[in-house]
DNA sequence: GAGTTCAGTTAACAACTGTTTGCCGGATGA
DNA sequence: TCATCCGGCAAACAGTTGTTAACTGAACTC
């Protein structure tokens, strides 16, 4: 790791990150397509012009914002998964780091619920291809699982598939949900998830 | 039925309807928070003022979009679910008349994909009522199925949400995807639901 | 220490936005 | 037939938008 950058760039990057909180601080109440180039320079206190500097477009903004709000997810469930153990416990492990997560980072988890199926291409693409990717890694680390053996490979991939999505939809519920009935979706979370591993253990009787 | 309405109340609902569909169509490349009162008319050819004589807002555009949009789902789903079949029939009855309704509606679709988790917030919680709604129906029709002896109605309401979201999330894969990638879509969501019913069956076991 | 690079500024551009006001003229109901 | 209703219009309002150009001055290179 050398962070050993020039003042110059230090500065730029600064800027440039304030830019991007700026934006997502935006966006809890729009979305992408209707952000405004002026509105971001504003809240940091910067001229209009500077925007060119750091991004083409507010799409390339977007961009920049998904790799920052679906980095963080790989190693989140990766480290769920990996630990060997009962399917119950998973599922409960799963449905807390989801909440803390939701808890943590709310705006980038708006961010990407919203704009997966939102107005800007460019966004909703990348969006596809980095959950694409974690579809991939859940997969790989579900296929190492014992429950596994005899599934194909394209099984496998559904079943993440059907994970990935499930993912979302609870975060996105745990977002928009009152503090009291966090309860109730993490525990409707969890009876899904459970019917989903029972189906799993009975796949091969078909 | 009495439509017999005067001469007037027909061409108000004619703009009216004109409003709509071309918001709708404008929505296609961007998101309802970005969508101008302006460009609407512009479209219909209308004065911009007009439009004030049909909807107080775009926002209240967008919740009349959604009673459009979400109307005719309920009568769609619940003859596929009525007709007391195999489960299996069931399954691929009812992803044949998802990709019909995508193809048939396409726009509205994509709408209510967009705007479920999107900027105004009266839309979303349009959809948000509008797809519970849904679910308990769903929940219902399930609930008189002989698989579902023994199940809480809690039970019942999570796995009919589980089949709902599933549901939204395969319309919109569809909506994206390329002609030639329809029929792996069709498949995975085939495999998807069968793995949950497998699930279903054996959910007495617990 | 001189010369270059470059993040950020200032200022101006035409184009566009939502909303209001007063008006027109055809449908409506007595 | 006449007065009322009311959907749509034209015009003007103050603000906003994205983008460009030429600039400043601090950080960099040699």
């Amino acid at each position: 790791m050398s962070n050993t950058l020039g003042v110059r760039q230090a500065q730029k990057q600064k800027t440039r990150q304030a830019l991007l909180e700026a934006g997502l601080g935006l966006l809890e109440e729009q979305s992408l397509s209707s952000l405004g180039l002026r509105e971001v320079t504003r809240v940091v206190g910067v001229a209009p012009a500077a925007f060119y500097r750091h991004f083409r477009d507010i799409a390339d903004l977007g961009v920049a914002l998904v790799e920052e709000s679906l980095g963080s997810l790989h190693v989140m469930i990766r480290a769920v998964l990996s630990e060997q153990a009962d399917a119950e416990e998973v599922i409960d492990r799963s449905v807390e780091v989801v909440a803390a997560h939701v808890r943590l980072h709310p705006a980038h988890v708006r961010f990407v619920a919203r704009e997966r199926h939102g107005g800007v291409r460019a966004v909703r693409e990348a969006i596809a291809a980095e959950l694409a990717r974690f579809g991939d890694e859940v997969a790989e680390a579900l296929a190492t699982q014992e429950v596994s053996d005899g599934w194909s490979a394209e099984d496998v991939r559904m079943l993440a598939g059907l994970y990935v999505d499930h993912l979302v939809m609870t975060a996105s519920a745990f977002l928009e949900a009152a503090p009291e009935e966090e309860r109730r979706i993490a525990d409707t979370a969890r009876r899904q998830l459970r019917l989903i591993s029972l189906g799993r253990g009975h796949w091969r009787d078909a």
